[in-house]
RNA sequence: GGGGAGAUAGCGAAGCUGGCCAAACGCGGCAGACUGUAAAUCUGUUCCCUCAGGGUUCGGCGGUUCGAAUCCGUCUCUCCCCA
């Protein structure tokens, strides 16, 4: 398996900028490209990932399947599971200090992503590696000399510190060491390309800085943007809730893509699916002419993408399934089922705050209440407005909140 | 080391001449209407408790008082200025 010769040069580096916010620089892309290519050594591509939040959403697979793109040319790629800097707390994009991770939430999480992320790379060709491995082991003197190669004033130019220094936040010291763990894990790594988010431009300039220093040839920058999650507001997070996952449920994935924010529709198309782009141009024309409905749009965009993470026909299905439940308001096939502890009944009647709360549809029964009056609450398809009511309890009732939430309520033993 | 400012519900931010404060307002969240599932818009709601009532809140602890987010003491944390 060598490097990709069945493409030019810049054919690749088209496929490569799909999508790109920034490449710094194309023209030294261009020579690591051509350097490979004529001495037949793939070049080393480098991501770093945040053993944070375990689950791998379509945000972070925009960087993956780029990788994956390397690979498809030939070229290696390594995954750095941060471990390490992770109980430091990358400080990007961030307002506050962020909490550090204990060893073993870290590695859990690790090897989440380790076996997810297969779903996108090729296992073969990529190859993992835990930054404790070389940080872990430095010592203080080695902490020295490795800070002495660069300024508080380069450290400091970075928009999250300086926002924070002005808006009168803290800054840890420990934070500032971050950009340069990541870099040094360049130099260890003898990274020729790093890829990352738009947040992870200063942490991978910091790599190319390092590597210098260490009279390496400074690795590329490969800047892909950051996705937009579902609320069109705020980058794709799992903790913002507002994402999709790529190990969801074909259905889940199909609905949650259909609810996106037209204006993200085509950025959706070019990041998170292979579709060409000139067909996603014309797409976009067509859609401004008014000839292209949003919702067509949408649905072949969620099509796309849960075909890419699932077997070919899940897509379809998929979208019978919503079109079933959104345009002809039925049921859903699958309702969990919820199970009722009969320790709040009387005469085999429960109050109905009793079984949202424990349906975890609400917080609290005074949550629950608010629902009841608001008129969101059904129960078997009859809206209840009254917030004292008790229900008769009988097994298989379903139970709807709000638009989307449903269960069928299962009496426990216990 | 010295001087100063501040910590209020998910976030931001009023209140701080003591009672009318479960605490203005904005954002966010949730729900209803409207729709193309959304978005935008309008309306309602947003500590807990079977709730026309009750209970626990305003960094922690203790005190003054009939009564404290509001006054006093102390502790913890943060920021700024000077050295």
């Amino acid at each position: 398996m060598g490097i990709s010769k069945d493409k030019s040069i810049d054919d690749q580096i088209e496929l490569i900028r799909r999508g790109a916010v920034e490449v710094i620089s194309e023209d030294e892309l261009r020579r690591k490209l051509i350097t490979a290519r004529d001495e037949d050594r793939p070049l080393r591509v480098k991501l770093g990932l945040d053993p944070t939040a375990p689950d791998i959403h379509l945000g972070i697979a925009v960087v993956l399947r780029k990788l994956r793109l390397f690979q498809d040319l030939g070229h290696e790629v390594i995954i750095i599971i941060g471990d390490f800097t992770a109980a430091i707390g990358d400080p990007s994009g961030k307002s506050k200090t962020r909490p550090q991770l204990s060893t073993e939430e870290i590695q859990t999480n690790a090897e989440t992503y380790s076996k997810q992320y297969c779903q996108i790379l090729e296992p073969e060709r990529t190859k993992v590696v835990f930054n404790s491995e070389w940080l872990d082991r430095m010592t203080f003197s080695d902490v020295i000399k490795l800070t002495a190669k660069t300024t508080v004033a380069r450290v400091l130019e970075r928009d999250d510190f300086v926002q924070r220094l002005e808006s009168n936040t803290s800054v840890g010291v420990h934070e500032i060491l971050y950009p340069i763990c990541q870099g040094y894990d360049s130099v260890v790594l003898k990274a020729d390309i790093e890829m990352g988010g738009t947040d992870q431009r200063f942490n991978n300039l910091m790599g190319r800085d390092l590597q210098r220093a260490d009279g390496q040839d400074p690795q590329v920058v490969l800047l892909m943007p950051l996705l937009v999650g579902l609320d069109g507001a705020e980058k794709m997070s799992k903790s913002l809730g507002n994402y999709v996952g790529i190990y969801e449920s074909p259905n889940d994935m199909y609905g949650k893509l259909m609810s996106i924010p037209d204006e993200l529709i085509f950025a959706y198309f070019e990041l998170t699916t292979d579709v060409p782009l000139d067909e996603i141009h014309e797409m976009k024309f067509a859609f401004n002419n008014g000839e292209l409905h949003p919702k067509v749009a949408k649905q072949r965009l969620a099509r796309e993408v849960v075909s890419i993470y699932n077997h070919q026909d899940a897509a379809q299905s998929a979208e019978d399934y919503f079109e079933r439940i959104h345009k002809d308001k039925e049921l859903p096939d699958e309702i969990p089922e919820v199970k009722i502890s009969p320790k709040n009944f009387t005469d085999g009647k429960v109050w109905i705050a009793h079984i949202i709360a424990e349906s975890n549809f609400a917080q609290s029964s005074s949550e629950a209440i608010r629902l009841v009056r608001q008129g969101a609450v059904k129960l078997n398809g009859e809206r209840i407005t009254n917030d004292k009511a008790r229900i008769e309890f009988q097994n298989d009732t379903v139970l709807q909140v709000g638009k989307r939430k449903f269960a069928r309520l299962i009496l426990s033993n216990t």
